[in-house]
DNA sequence: CTGAAAGCGCTTACAG
DNA sequence: CTGAAAGCGCTTACAG
């Protein structure tokens, strides 16, 4: 692979010169920038990043540490955080954890080992002295939709407190009482918000939540179904079932047909994070919808803004209820206004209709 | 950030020794080696991946680009794919293409630019300039899934062929007649292939195969919508179409609802490639499965044995035929076998049950 | 406008 | 077993 150095020697001026003329530095004569270009041409020749790198001190690449790539929600994450970096002219690495605190702080450690300009993580976990180091060293970081509470890191994330409200008063509009939570990690503060805000929501209706009542998953799906199943042998099982997230639903959802059973008729299912399947699942999914995609791309905002020494901003945005028809809802609720299928437009827009948004400085 | 400098300073040995005992290398005295590793706790130093890579010239890095990250085959296929490289000993970066070809090529060059180890790569079309001259320059490279004609590259991939006959024999056997295909772009292989496999199978029931019977699709959602609306705008719409993808399925499965008509009652629909909601899809979704973490860890193999200097083979695994409801199956036809939910095993799951495996030298 | 030189943080023959 | 030194491929003050 030709180095500067061949394309110095074939335009016949020095290395430094040839390095000017890629970096666009403005004194450069003009034959020499046309000799420069000329050699690269004829040689192929790709400046290597690693040793730009070395010799600057930054690599143009965040690091996004995602909590599991098999959901869908984080999938799109990533997708729209990419965009977005790469519109700034900068790359993105991602690291799958799984939603194993083992191997999160893996790939923050080959993250930082490569010296990334800034770390977007979605902690799996409450933090783990790694991660808490990192951010205390001063490495740029953004947490996204989960973060860590006594870090002074900027969060960009979705507050679903009045969405998971409106739920509870749609669930209990369609006469559901006997109402059950399938949590997330209380690690998470995700997994403790969601429940927080349901326990909250059911209170203002004079509505119990009792510990039978409260499931403890992982937000991976066979804990949904294990929940679910645990649900269904109570002596007197709830009438609905709320799932932290998407994946758990589905489990759930695996659980309650097992049994022969059927979702609304026998029991109502709704799941936080709305996904393009949930439109196609029988029954459709009643859901909480987050705004993805402005996530992703304010993470990377807040994340490029103090990598480029601006103050970062920390960013909320508002969730919103989808009913759908897992509740029991009556043949009308399912959202006419949606007639053109999210699928479509999640999976193909680059850009939802942007929200109105809360922005607060961090 | 300390440096090796800082260590052999704190250590009081030179940077070699501390390089040396950072690399297992043998000669170095016990006491020496106590006296760095100590300074390294002490420090908490990590060495500088970027330099070691400049120095050494080798990343420990693999390039994936995929298609399309929104699609759940490529995501499970990314999944594996880090987890084979994470057991030997690498990283992996991934580039989203989008099914674009421009961004395609803006990954491989990026990452091309990083100096990766070696590339993984399914592309979206015939091979641009770049990939081929990638390809021929020498850069370790390996194919999955999608692979370019006359490139001396080995391909993992799995063949569908037996299983479009199959699926053809499975539609033929429920009386279907007027069978339609969406096809994928006629640039990638899988696209093609998977037009003549059914074309072929048709043939052999006699079948004629017309043109307003093939649907041009992308692999992306809308474009399985719009050829199923044009399907269904013909005067005598098809039987059972099969899309060429979960996307386009999604999308055609899309259509057929907007026009209040059903699958598989009014329209049969199969498709290629299986995901884990169409178990739970309305109706659950016929589909052709291929063994996608295999797919991926052989990839992988392949790859590392190219960089490692052993020589990579070429592997073609067999895809299968998952029968459930939407060719109009009847009830018992839902596999049984099957009832510990797929969506558990695909998702939770690092290893499929390993079908039996062709392997041909590449 | 241009080039020689230093230096980023490592690894690794070479000499002792 | 150990250290001094060269060098990986760049960028960038410094001097001219």
């Amino acid at each position: 692979m030709a180095s500067i150095k061949d394309v110095a020697a074939e335009a016949g001026v020095s290395v430094a010169t040839v390095s000017r003329v890629l970096n666009d530095h403005p004194s450069v004569s003009a034959d020499a920038r046309t000799r420069v270009l000329a050699a690269v041409e004829a040689l192929g020749y790709r400046p290597n990043a690693v040793a730009r790198s070395l010799r600057t001190d930054q690599t143009r690449t965040l690091g996004l540490v995602i909590s599991d790539v098999l959901n869908p929600y984080f999938t799109h994450l990533a997708r729209s955080v990419e965009e977005e970096a790469r519109a700034l002219g900068y790359s993105v690495i991602i690291g799958n954890a799984d939603e194993r605190p083992d191997l999160q702080d893996h790939h923050v450690r080959t993250l930082l080992d490569r010296r990334i300009d800034g770390l977007l993580v979605s902690p799996t976990d409450g933090g783990s002295p790694l991660m808490l180091d990192a951010a205390r060293s001063g490495t740029p970081m953004v947490f996204v939709d989960r973060w860590i509470a006594g870090v002074d890191v900027p969060v960009v994330r979705s507050d679903g407190r009045t969405a998971v409200h409106d739920l509870v008063a749609h669930l209990h509009g369609l006469g559901h009482r006997r109402l059950a939570i399938i949590a997330g990690p209380a690690a998470t503060t995700t997994g403790r918000e969601r429940v927080e805000a349901f326990r909250q929501a059911l209170a203002a209706y004079g509505l119990p939540l009792p510990d039978s009542h409260i499931g403890q998953g992982d937000f991976q799906a066979e804990s949904g179904r294990r929940a679910m199943e645990r649900f269904l042998d109570l002596a007197e099982p709830p009438e609905a079932v709320f799932a932290a997230d998407n994946l758990m639903a589905l489990g759930a959802l695996d659980a309650v047909r097992v049994r022969g059973l059927r979702v609304p008729d026998d029991i109502a299912l709704a799941a936080f994070d709305d996904i393009p399947w949930f439109v196609h699942t029988d029954p459709p999914i009643t859901a909480i919808a987050q705004p993805t995609g402005e996530l992703g791309r304010a993470a990377v905002r807040a994340l490029v803004d103090r990598i480029e020494g601006r103050p970062p901003e920390s960013v909320t945005l508002p969730a919103r209820l989808v009913a759908r028809r897992s509740c029991g809802e009556p043949a009308s609720a399912e959202p006419r206004a949606l007639r053109k299928p999210p699928v479509l437009q999640e999976a193909t827009a680059s850009t939802e209709p942007s929200p109105a948004t809360n922005r607060s400085q961090s």
